[in-house]
DNA sequence: GAGTGGTCTAGACCACTTA
DNA sequence: AAGTGGTCTAGACCACTCC
C-alpha cells in the first residue's frame, strides 16, 4: 500500500469534498441533479464508502447538497443568495470570492488596551493587544469599520502588508496558526460621533455591530473584533440545519 | 405524497450525543475539563469508536466541545453566551429553553398572497399561502413581529393552539414533517407605519428584518418568514467553525 | 428486486501529548 | 512508552425509492 505522505495537510475526505464542491461551483454538477451515487464516488476516488460519506457530510453542512434516502445526493441551488457567509470568513476572502471592488484603509496599528465591551467575559480587562483599525470601502463608499484586537501570545506583530490585505492568510500561512472557531454576536447600537462620521451615517447614529471572539484549535483566544456596519449596506446570510440535539 | 407520521427514532450516535450534551448542560462534565476518552465512551455506551466519534462530531459542531489531538475532548464554556441560537430554533423553543417570560398574540391567520419581497427568487409569486401574523412580547413589551407564510402542500391548516404555541412542534410531532434546513438573511430596513406602531418603535422606523425560507428533508420549501425585530432588543448569537473547503 | 442512502462495527495505522 | 484523537477500510444490515 503506497501512501502519499507529502506535506499535503488535507485528508482524503477533505480532498473529495473540495473536488466535488468545485465541480458544483463550476456547474459540472448542476442544481436539481443528483451527484453520482456513493458507491460510484468510491470508485471515482478510490476510497471506502465511509470516507466518501464524510466528504458528503461536509457538503451537506455547507448547504451545497441535500441527501435523500433511496434517491441520492441532490445539488441545491445556492446561487440565489450570496455564498455561505456564515462560518468564519474574512472580508478579504469574501472580496476575492465575490469580486467586490473593495479597498481597505488601515487607520491604526498600535498596542492598545482592549475596550471593556469587547473584553467583557472573554479575557482579562487591562490586557493590551495589537489594535488594528481598518475602514472598508466598496466602490469608494465606507461600509465597515473593523476594530481588531490581536492577543500577544500568539500574535506579536503584524506586517503592514498583512494589515492591508488578509490577516487570516498571514496567520494561517505565515504564522502557521490553526484558526478553529469563533463566537459571534450581532446587535444594533448607537455609535460614537467618530464612528458615525467615518461611516458617513449622516443624521442617524445607529450601526450594526458584530462582535466576535476567534479561537485557535487549542482553544486559545487570539482575536477580538468589533465590526461596525452601515445599516443600509449590512446583510448577513446564513444556512442552517435543524439540530437533532435538544436542551430541555 | 404520503406523510410519515411515525416518531423519529434516534440513532445510537444521536442518543450518545444527546446524553453527553445533557451531562454538559447539567455540569456533570464541566467547562475546562476533558470528557472521558473515546475508548472509555465506547465502553460506557457499548458502541464502536466511529459511532462515538460521530456523536462527538455533533457536539463539536454545536460548540459544546473542542477536540485536541493527543489530549482529549475539552468541554467549552458556552454559558457566557446565550445558548446557540443559530441553527433552526423557533421562538417558542427558545422561550422554554431560556425561561423568558414571553407571550404571543396571534393577529392574523388567513390565506393571503405571498408578499413579493419574501417570494422573490424562492417560490412563484401570485401563490397564496396560510399567513400567520404573530406579535411576540417579553415582559409585556413588543419585541418581534413574525409574518409566516405556510405553503399548502404540505400545510393545509393550522389549529389555533399551534399558532399560539409552537408551530414547529405541530409540524414535526403532529404532521410528521421533517424540517431539515433553512436559509436566513438579516438586514436593517425602514418599515411601514403599521409595523413601527406594533413594535412601538417611536420616532424611528428602522427594524431588523430576518427573512428565512425553511425546507423539508425532501427539499420541499414549506415556510417563508419575515421577522421584524425592535433594534434595541435584537441580538443574534452564533457559533461558527472555520471551514476546510475553499472556493477559488 | 435493484439501487440508493443510514447506521454500525472491528480493526488498522498514523500523529500528537505527556510522562 | 502509553494514551489520546485523526483517518481510513471492508463489510454488514437496514430503510427507502423506483420500476
Amino acid at each position: 500500500m503506497s501512501i502519499d505522505k507529502r506535506k499535503n495537510i488535507k485528508s482524503k475526505q477533505d480532498n473529495i469534498a473540495q473536488d466535488i464542491a468545485l465541480k458544483i461551483q463550476h456547474e459540472l454538477y448542476q442544481p436539481g441533479n443528483f451527484l453520482p451515487s456513493e458507491y460510484q464516488l468510491c470508485d471515482l476516488y478510490g476510497s471506502s464508502r465511509e470516507t466518501v460519506r464524510k466528504a458528503l457530510k461536509q457538503l451537506t453542512e455547507l448547504g451545497l447538497i441535500q441527501k435523500i434516502r433511496g434517491k441520492g445526493s441532490l445539488v441545491l441551488d445556492i446561487q440565489r443568495f450570496s455564498f455561505p457567509i456564515s462560518g468564519i470568513t474574512s472580508f478579504q476572502e469574501l472580496n476575492k470570492t465575490l469580486n467586490m471592488n473593495a479597498t481597505t484603509d488601515v487607520l491604526r496599528k498600535k498596542r492598545d488596551v482592549i475596550p471593556s465591551d469587547l473584553a467583557k467575559g472573554h479575557v482579562d480587562s487591562d490586557r493590551t493587544a495589537l489594535h488594528i483599525e481598518r475602514l472598508r470601502k466598496i466602490e469608494n463608499l465606507p461600509v465597515v469599520l473593523d476594530e481588531d484586537y490581536l492577543l500577544d501570545p500568539p500574535i506579536a506583530e503584524v506586517p503592514d502588508e498583512a494589515a492591508a490585505g488578509s490577516l487570516y492568510a498571514y496567520f494561517e500561512n505565515d504564522l502557521g496558526l490553526k484558526i478553529s472557531y469563533a463566537t459571534k454576536e450581532i446587535t444594533v447600537e448607537p455609535v460614537s460621533k467618530r464612528i458615525a462620521s467615518l461611516l458617513a451615517l449622516g443624521d442617524s447614529n445607529l450601526a450594526v455591530v458584530v462582535r466576535s471572539m476567534t479561537y485557535l484549535a487549542d482553544t486559545m483566544p487570539f482575536q477580538l473584533t468589533a465590526s461596525y456596519h452601515r445599516p443600509d449596506r449590512f446583510k448577513f446570510v446564513d444556512f442552517a440545519r435543524r439540530r437533532k440535539i435538544s436542551f430541555k
